[in-house]
DNA sequence: GCCGTTTTCGGCCCGACTGTTTTCAGTCG
């Protein structure tokens, strides 16, 4: 079973589900990560925790269900790397009744709201424990009035400057939940890197962090400065008028928030001979990081973010670049958007890793609505914006008729749009289809009729209503629309809204096969809200034969400029521009078209 | 709790910064 609904709350850490029927292997292993918190703030042995957290991220990536590897007399699911005798006992009884005994015995002697405040900046798990030991406090709302009652400062090794910190922090955790989207970390750091390569002596600036990887959100800013002049570059962040309040100022970092949204920005300032070394550690993933340590230990070296150093006489094999590093671990350079610890290592050890797609492979975005429906610009001026970005054909897909409130398009508006497209098309300069974005009504049956469908020349069908229809529902709906012999992309498949909205609950694994079979393309939506479908489904998908297009779904001329994000998601999900139809050049393209 | 092409025991990734201390524990990335 893969509902996107239980991938959702294994991810936000919400209650678990209590029917384990349905548990997918994020719900497992959000419990196991559950139960390693709890360890923690039971300070208990720290490799012990670590070990709850490895047989996590394995079960995570692995592409099978778990729990039903258990259940199958002929595998053993001690074969999973991280997961031994101990483990295996813990899952046979997250199987039978979805927790297991350690789990619950942590869970009599801490109350699980515990666990979200560890979230706050400032706290970890000793201080969590001894705020639950002297004073009961299990909820954000406890610690603030502990904090605001100056009570914080009476335990041991703590102080005021905690307390106004702890504070502060959450009213920023209240504030944003703690992350970005992934367009405002980057406008951000595209705003500072151009004021920190200015400061004299600076050679170079780059984002590295969960914004380099290319996460949809982004929790803080990673900000690397190299060059004689770095040390004044950390003097002159702090001086910026956006930073409204500095967290942390040494010679070689300076930590502070800033701009509206209070974003954390961390800048480092880094020796040439150590930049690459530094840049592959702050790119991370933490996981991948723990992974490549590994394999040095392994290898005879040692890395930090100062080099490669080898062990036996500390000889400084690598560093200025992270090429270098990867070289001589014996690894191909693995891109930062693989960076998950989700198998890039070992098929960068194979050199089997995949030619991710490029922005420059793009040849047409296939979704953007015009001054027709809810968009702001007309057709020509989509057209040419388009033509800018050096693509040789779009498709214009405005909304159906169902979306009233955006003005959709209802049979006669679409059968006049297809002709005036026809007419328009060699006056524009670039190659334009007509199109739809087609509403998929609550039963599954397609918002325009038949004869409509067929004088365009690109279907894309999506969900804009009764979004919150049972998985059942949802996955009947969805499928029913897949039957439709004009439908060519899925929309938005998940139509979840990034910090706003969790997406629709559904069977992801039957709809991509349906959508395999009806030669149907899932959809990349590019939009920073959206970035839907995102990697680890694009992955599975991919994995199950999917095909994919990547749009902006631009409702302006600017935003076409947002492809670059939905590229990303495609790298992230380990995507080649043969998995990506409109890389094809234009006829290429219309041969797929009239083919499918 | 996991792991082993030296090992079934004894390891397990590493360093900077802060606050409250007077040498370091806790937190973070």
């Amino acid at each position: 079973m893969n509902s996107i609904g239980a991938r959702v709350r294994a991810r936000r850490g919400g209650p678990p589900p209590r029917d384990n029927r349905t548990m997918d292997n994020r719900d497992v292993a959000r419990l196991l990560v559950q139960t390693a918190d709890l360890m923690e703030i039971a300070a208990e042995d720290p490799f012990r925790i670590r070990s709850y957290r490895n047989a996590a991220t394995a079960i995570e990536a692995c592409p099978e269900s778990v729990l039903e590897i258990l259940q199958d007399p002929a595998r053993k699911v001690t074969d999973l790397p991280g997961i031994g005798k101990g483990m295996a006992a813990n899952l046979h009884e997250i199987a039978v009744r979805g927790s297991f005994e350690r789990r619950d015995q942590l869970l009599e002697r801490y109350p699980p709201t515990a666990l979200e405040l560890l979230k706050i900046q400032g706290l970890g798990p000793k201080t969590i424990a001894l705020l639950w030991e002297h004073y009961r406090v299990s909820t954000i709302d406890d610690l603030e009035r502990i904090c605001r009652e100056h009570k914080l400062r009476l335990l041991p090794r703590l102080g005021a400057k905690l307390e106004e910190k702890v504070l502060r922090s959450i009213a920023t955790y209240r504030q944003s939940a703690g992350r970005f989207l992934l367009s405002v970390a980057d406008e951000v750091a595209t705003e500072l890197c151009h004021y920190l390569a200015e400061t004299p002596g600076v050679d170079k600036v780059t984002p590295a962090g969960s914004l380099r990887r290319g996460r949809e959100t982004v929790g803080d800013l990673d900000l690397l400065v190299t060059g004689a002049g770095a040390a004044s570059a950390l003097d002159r962040f702090i001086a910026h008028p956006s930073v409204t309040e500095v967290l942390a100022k040494g010679p070689n970092k300076a930590s502070a928030r800033f701009g509206p949204h209070a974003i954390q920005v961390d800048v480092r300032a880094l020796p040439k001979e150590s930049y690459g070394a530094a840049l592959q550690y702050f790119t991370g993933s933490k996981d991948h990081n723990i992974a490549l340590r590994a394999r040095c230990l392994k290898l005879g070296f040692t890395l930090n973010e100062y080099g490669l150093f080898r062990l036996d006489d500390n000889t400084k094999v690598a560093g200025e670049t992270e090429e270098r590093v990867y070289a001589q671990l014996g690894l191909a350079w693995i891109p930062p958007e693989l960076r998950e610890n989700h198998g890039e290592i070992e098929a960068a050890a194979a050199n089997r890793l995949p030619h991710l797609v490029e922005l420059a492979g793009i040849r047409g975005d296939l979704h953007m609505h015009t001054l027709e429906s809810d968009g702001r610009a007309t057709l020509e001026e989509m057209a040419a914006h388009a033509r800018a970005l050096g693509y040789q054909y779009i498709a214009i897909s405005d909304h159906s008729k169902a979306l009233a409130m955006a003005n959709g398009l209802d049979e006669r508006r679409v059968l006049a749009f297809a002709e005036r497209v026809r007419e328009l098309q060699d006056s524009l300069g670039i190659h334009v289809f007509s199109s739809i974005e087609c509403d998929i009504r609550k039963d599954g049956a397609m918002d325009l009729d038949d004869e409509a469908l067929a004088s365009l020349d690109l279907v894309i069908g999506s969900v804009h209503s009764y979004m919150n229809q049972d998985s059942a529902e949802m996955t009947a709906r969805l499928l029913r629309a897949l039957e439709c012999p004009y439908l060519r992309v899925l929309g938005h498949p998940t139509g979840r809204l990034l910090l706003a909205r969790e997406p629709f609950s559904f069977d992801f694994d039957r709809v991509v096969d349906a959508a395999v079979r009806r030669n149907v393309a899932l959809e990349i939506n590019a939009s920073p809200e959206r970035l839907d479908l995102h990697d680890t489904l694009l992955h599975a998908a991919k994995l199950r034969g999917a095909r994919f297009v990547i749009d902006t779904d631009s409702h302006h001329p600017q935003h076409l400029a947002n492809m670059r994000y939905g590229v990303t998601m495609a790298r992230r999900g380990w995507l080649e521009a043969s998995d990506i139809v409109n890389t094809l050049p234009l006829k290429e393209f219309q041969e797929q078209l009239t083919a499918l």
